[in-house]
RNA sequence: GGCGGGGUAGCUCAGUUGGUUAGAGCGCAGGACUCAUAAGCCUGAGGUCAGUGGUUCGAUCCCACUUCCCGCUACCA
């Protein structure tokens, strides 16, 4: 069995600074390298920057910056953010690395060989800010400007030589693939967008341009740059040393495990890269999986609650366990979502603090005051302890099997269970009752810390910070995190020393407005 | 216009291959306890499962129509 997961977030359009949308697709995607890294798989996790286009060069002139002065202050303002967001991504690669240029490029000429190129002429009307030309019908004059009818943005007339990708070629093909691959795009709803969309016929894409210079240059004709989509698309290959086919990366975590996209990148991932790999004779990834959006939903865009679609500010506020944890729980994975502080608080209060965050705080402390601050050594399991000890056990192929399926819902709802039982447990056992009997007090302390151990270790992902803060109880380090061991009843050693940890969580005061 | 998804407790959402009292969390009310971040536990209130009609012994779940929301897509201009 293939232990090895690659994993990618979209590499993101540094023209604007980070918003949710970016803070969710980095989120998520951390969530599943998390967890798959301690379920034993050797993980790669990919994100990045996508820094070349007509836009980008523009927003440079404006300032007076050279192109790449200027993507170079605002690609760190994302790589900042991976590190705010704690990802732990093996790599952040920007499109206007070298190593990327090379793999770009030579993309194109294995295209370019195999005749899924040609040279014509396009003219029509383009958008910059979209980054896509558009028909008569789909443009309309709006205080004498022409726009673009869905975005809004404006276009303009462009009549230019241009190298085309025979798309249309591959519409068959394509078809066929979805319907053996009936995983490839998830979730489901999506994949029949993407079908039909197909079904209505496809035409060739003009992949280069004249009027613009920042890009990566087509080889062989240095008037033209590429298509900033084959550009950027090229970045989960490039980042594993492609065209270098036989080096280890490569061949270790290509084809990628997931692309976690956002729905609005759909098309150009399920339909164009898949075209171009197909067209280049390289495997397709295993899935693509369009999540929805964050939204405030149609609350009046009051100051504060406009910051609520700022990842910084609100990880400033509340603290980044509180949104990550947030962002997973109540966010119907797939769907879009909404966030508002009200609903965050009341996330933060009552999972975090009063749930998990207080179950760590009452078991230590009582395990500290009544078995000398040591992890009980006598014991002796009774069938209430076995009972709640070996759901964990019984649920792991479960977990896994659903966070293969990307069923974060699933998951997070089993974790949060499991964190009621615990209270029940504890308080169902009343072991401040039992100070007569040593043993069985040991007993319901040392079956309250391994769940306590177990929950911890199922949090990881989503919550890592508190989660090994939480861990600090049993010094157990983060490299020590193993999934399969939840299925351990007795992986606490005996007779250690317990530590006393901070609160983990604190509550937030209720803001009315 | 076509295709698809959806309208379930005050809020956010599960669910039902049609079958006696429709679920969870939050919020709300009451109770017993005290190890703990006035946390946790127990009990309860609260829903004509968008509307109308149909199929059926029986529909929240199937069908038709109506209405509202969302996504993809087209046409007209």
């Amino acid at each position: 069995m293939d232990k090895n997961f690659y994993i990618t977030t979209p590499i993101y359009y540094p023209s604007a600074k980070p918003h949710m949308g970016h803070a969710y697709s980095s989120i998520i995607a951390d969530f599943f390298a998390r967890f798959k890294r301690i379920d034993g798989y050797d993980v790669y996790f990919l994100t990045g920057t996508d820094e070349h286009g007509l836009k980008i060069q523009r927003a440079a002139e404006k300032k007076g910056l050279d192109p790449l002065e200027f993507c170079n202050v605002i690609s760190k303002t994302f790589k900042d953010l991976s590190n705010t967001l704690n990802l732990t991504n093996t790599d952040f690669i920007r499109t206007t690395e070298e190593r990327h240029k090379k793999s770009v490029q030579h993309l194109w000429s294995e295209l370019e060989k195999n005749d899924d190129i040609y040279l014509s002429k396009y003219s029509g009307w383009y958008s910059v800010s979209d980054e896509a030309f558009y028909n008569e019908d789909e443009i309309e004059e709006l205080d004498g400007v022409k726009v673009a009818i869905n975005s809004k943005s404006i276009v303009e007339w462009i009549e230019e030589e241009s190298y085309f990708f025979r798309l249309s070629k591959w519409q068959k093909p394509l078809l066929d693939y979805y319907e053996k691959h009936a995983d490839f795009i998830s979730p489901e709803s999506r994949k029949n967008e993407v079908i039909s969309f197909v079904k209505s016929g496809l035409k060739d894409l003009s992949i280069s341009r004249k009027t613009f210079s920042w890009g990566i240059k087509v080889p062989n004709n240095k008037n033209h740059v590429i298509y900033v989509w084959l550009d950027a698309l090229t970045n989960y290959l490039s980042a594993l040393n492609y065209p270098e086919i036989n080096n280890e990366l490569y061949k270790k975590f290509w084809p990628a495990s997931i692309h976690l996209i956002g729905k609005d990148i759909l098309r150009f991932h399920a339909i164009y890269w898949p075209a171009f790999l197909l067209a280049a004779k390289i495997d397709l990834p295993k899935k693509i999986y369009g999540h929805g959006w964050i939204l405030t939903g149609d609350e009046k865009m009051s100051k504060s609650k406009g910051n609520i679609l700022d990842p910084i500010k609100v990880i400033d506020e509340y603290g980044l366990d509180a949104l990550r944890y947030y962002l997973i729980k109540e966010v119907s994975f797939g769907n879009d979502g909404n966030i508002s502080q009200e609903k965050l608080e009341d996330c933060n209060n009552s999972d975090l603090a009063n749930n998990y965050g207080n179950l760590c705080q009452r078991v230590t402390a009582f395990a500290i005051k009544n078995c000398d601050g040591n992890i009980p050594n006598k014991i002796n399991f009774q069938n209430d302890d076995l009972l709640i000890l070996n759901k964990y056990n019984d649920n792991l192929n479960n977990i896994r099997k659903n966070i293969d399926n990307q069923n974060l819902n699933f998951y997070i709802n089993y974790i949060v269970n499991s964190l009621f039982e615990a209270n029940k447990y504890f308080n169902d056992q009343e072991p401040w009752k039992k100070k007569d009997d040593q043993e069985r007090l040991n007993t319901i302390v040392y079956t309250a810390l391994e769940i306590v151990r177990k929950i911890s270790f199922l949090l990881y992902p989503i919550i890592p910070e508190s989660s090994l803060k939480a861990l600090k109880i049993f010094n157990i380090s983060e490299n020590e995190i193993n999934l399969s061991s939840i299925s351990n009843n007795e992986y606490l050693i005996k007779g250690n020393y317990i530590n006393k940890i901070d609160i983990l969580f604190k509550k937030i005061e209720r803001s009315n407005d």
